[in-house]
DNA sequence: GAAATCTCGGGCAATTTGCCCGAGACAGAC
DNA sequence: GTCTGTCTCGGGCAAATTGCCCGAGATTTC
């Protein structure tokens, strides 16, 4: 029986215990590297040429979802399976558009996972099924994420809105007036339906545009 | 040697496959019951009477930190450690303040979660060093995490703010006049020094007043 | 080259914010 | 008992912002 190669990226060293036990020990699947951040998965990647990563998208410093597109970049023939924690349908999208085999959430069974990893050695894409109801019900009700209703210049307002900068400070990095700051921040709540800031936040948070400490 | 007898709580199977690998095999303890949420931490307890519960505290359904005061509600002498992503001063002192015995992240090296665990036993308190470091950055920057400097009222309409609710919804569910929501509104801000509501969104997740999803 | 879209901002009424005030309730101190 | 402090609740009012409409120039799409 062929063995393959795999290697596994997540910042928390107790995660990656629990994959030793549920990837290792299922034959046919070895660990051959693991990595603690978007940098060394990529190094690792180069250097040991895995047939299949499973990484989490949440790490410290540059984001997975960067991570599967840079691998993706250097390997187009690379299988990535995402295992995060993020029930998001958003996030998943994202990383799926990134260049993601598969996307697992950490509350699935352990055999979703390893079934996803087999999948992907075939090429096959394999979401979780929470995951595919989170995307169901997004596109029921109210179209998409919302995230594709505004305007890429109104996403990126929207970031900086919702990390809690004032209309004066966006208006300075972006170099644009006030007003349109404002305009624009009128704009965005109104299409995307909120009527407070702070559910602004939450949207944002929700679609992995930022990400919560 | 005696062994001591461990539950541990976690809502990711993963992460329990972890703690088996780091706990299990170390000699000494042994795993005798998991559970995935709050409800069926506090029965397995009860059922079990484990000498040390290691447990995260963002769980489905009930909070953890409500879990740990229910524990020590019901056996003041419960040895609990909680084991758990967020690096938060706020979030670590609500935790002890509920009875945790220790409080590690996941970012740690195993070994931190092991000596907690065998220090618990001992009734020895473990704060892994990250985190003392953010309750020493939050000490110094800005007296302590904020939240003792509003009142029990101001919490309370703060929490419902960065939930994203209008004034008027507010004023309705707490039945008090939008103008006093308003006023409140402003003086939260003013001394919690934020600017915009999207901050108070993010302090209140910082405080654990509120949880990502 | 016509239509659609995006970006940028002006204008203006309606609302909200920022900041100050006072009153009633309720705690603990003296 | 009274006194003081703090909490809660809201009025008032100028200054600022929001909500909503508009138009112009740049790009893209068909």
């Amino acid at each position: 029986m062929k063995e393959y190669s795999v290697i596994i990226v997540d910042d928390h060293p107790v995660v990656r215990e629990g994959y030793r036990r549920l990837i290792d020990l299922q034959p046919g699947l070895k660990i051959v590297g693991e990595a603690e951040d978007a940098r060394s998965a990529y190094a690792q990647f180069r250097a040991l040429q895995p047939d299949v990563v499973v990484m989490d998208v949440t790490l410290p410093g540059a984001s997975g979802v960067e991570a599967v597109r840079h691998i993706r970049q250097y390997d187009d023939s690379a299988r990535i399976v995402v295992f995060t924690m993020h029930l998001s349908a958003a996030f998943a999208l994202k990383a799926i558009k990134a260049g993601a085999t598969s996307y697992i959430t950490k509350s699935s069974d352990p055999k979703t996972l390893i079934e996803a990893i087999f999948g992907a050695l075939h090429g096959r894409t394999v979401i979780s099924p929470d995951v595919i109801e989170a995307i169901a019900r997004d596109r029921i009700s109210g179209m998409g994420t919302g995230l594709a209703d505004i305007s890429p210049r109104q996403t990126e307002i929207l970031c900086l809105l919702a990390r809690g900068w004032p209309a004066e400070r966006i208006a300075e990095e972006l170099a644009i007036s006030q007003k349109t700051v404002r305009n624009n921040h009128y704009q965005i709540k109104s299409i995307l339906g909120m009527e407070t800031d702070a559910q602004l936040v939450w949207f944002a948070l929700e679609t992995g545009l930022l990400q919560a400490v």
